[in-house]
DNA sequence: GTGTATACGTACCGGTCAGTAACATTGTCA
DNA sequence: TGACAATGTTACTGACCGGTACGTATACAC
């Protein structure tokens, strides 16, 4: 039998992984122009040309950065805690529970596309470019979840949500015991006043 | 009668004052790690020199900018839209209504404060510092009216709308016909939900 | 072994950036 | 007129930063 040419999968991990794994961890904490190429490479292990025969550029190193952090944001979004649920409003509630339990912590940097918007305000930027689009995404999904719970206007629960989950990320970088553990209650608040009773 | 030695008022407008508006423009516009020194004399009409003999850094700068951001927003906050409020349930929905009108037009840059903690993660950043101050008695003030209006939980409801706010501020940049255009609706939700009824 | 492809490192380039030194110019007030 | 304060002019430095030209090591094919 031929040796699968598969595109490697087990080994010692490719420089490019070594690189994607460092560079977010980087972005994240420092933000992606506070970091240079050179302590992405010193950290992954590896040299600069290896950098960049995976990636054109520290843009799209940038915008691979997005992506990895756009999957990795479905999977804590859809399985909060690691669990899954049938009940919309639980499902949003369990999300907003562990994440702000985690906003309050001391070194939370909030949402890593988030953050790139603010550091990219330029429209063409490709990092920029694959956090907008995600965001839409986020939304029509929040308005789905409100429809299912069964909200009398479902895009403005959704809405309100997103601002009240944005709003977590954002002040949780501005200092631990802040607003974000108020967060749960007011998403009960939000999600009671919207929905039809009885 | 001698002549008061005001600091000087008046007069064409010191290099100071220029270097400061520039950059209070550049750095909102394209954040601070964006624009170099060069283009804020540029655009001030000034030169470099100028800068150093008023500013012993860039980011001693920044730190100008962001005081100067504070006592532009509490001028907007209390007296949103030009006007003053004695009820405090109006003069919280009058801020948002005036806030989230401008947020969803194109080009807005949201909050110069929130964007300065996420450009400048270290809590030792002169800037950071001044916005951290900031949200700290913006969050002490919108408790203040939320205690104004008779809520069960003051500080509940004063989180609820910082949480609002900020979401407001970071969505506003994401996309126009964003989510801020449900945040004056949100907004009444939160409050009479939180005030006691009757 | 020799060829070939893959994966990686060494060393460097040009540009930009924050910050400065030294000196010239202007306006104001006495 | 003379002194002082504020600003402009020019030219420079050293660090850093994104990006690249070019050489090297390993492994497999025949």
């Amino acid at each position: 039998m031929k040796k699968a040419v598969e595109p490697s999968a087990e080994r010692p991990l490719r420089a490019a992984d070594r690189i994607r794994a460092s560079a977010s961890e980087l972005f994240y904490r420092e933000g992606i122009r506070a970091v240079g190429v050179d302590e992405v490479v010193e950290r992954a292990g590896v040299t600069k040309p290896s950098l960049y025969r995976s990636f054109a550029s520290k843009d799209d190193l940038a915008a691979a950065y997005m992506r990895d952090y756009d999957l990795d944001f479905w999977e804590k979004f859809e399985n909060p805690g690691g669990k899954s649920y049938s009940d919309p409003r639980e499902h949003v509630l369990a999300y907003i529970r562990v994440l702000s339990t985690r906003a309050v912590r001391e070194g939370y940097r909030g949402c890593g596309l988030s953050n790139a918007t603010i550091e990219y305000p330029a429209r063409d930027n490709p990092a920029r470019q694959v956090a907008e689009a995600h965001k839409k995404l986020f939304r029509k999904r929040l308005r789905e979840l409100a429809s299912n719970m069964g909200a009398r206007h479902p895009a403005v629960l959704g809405d309100a949500l997103l601002l009240l989950i944005e709003g977590i990320y954002s002040t949780g970088q501005q200092s631990e015991d802040g607003p974000a553990q108020s967060a749960l209650t007011v998403a009960k608040m939000l999600i009671d006043a919207s929905v039809a009773k009885g």
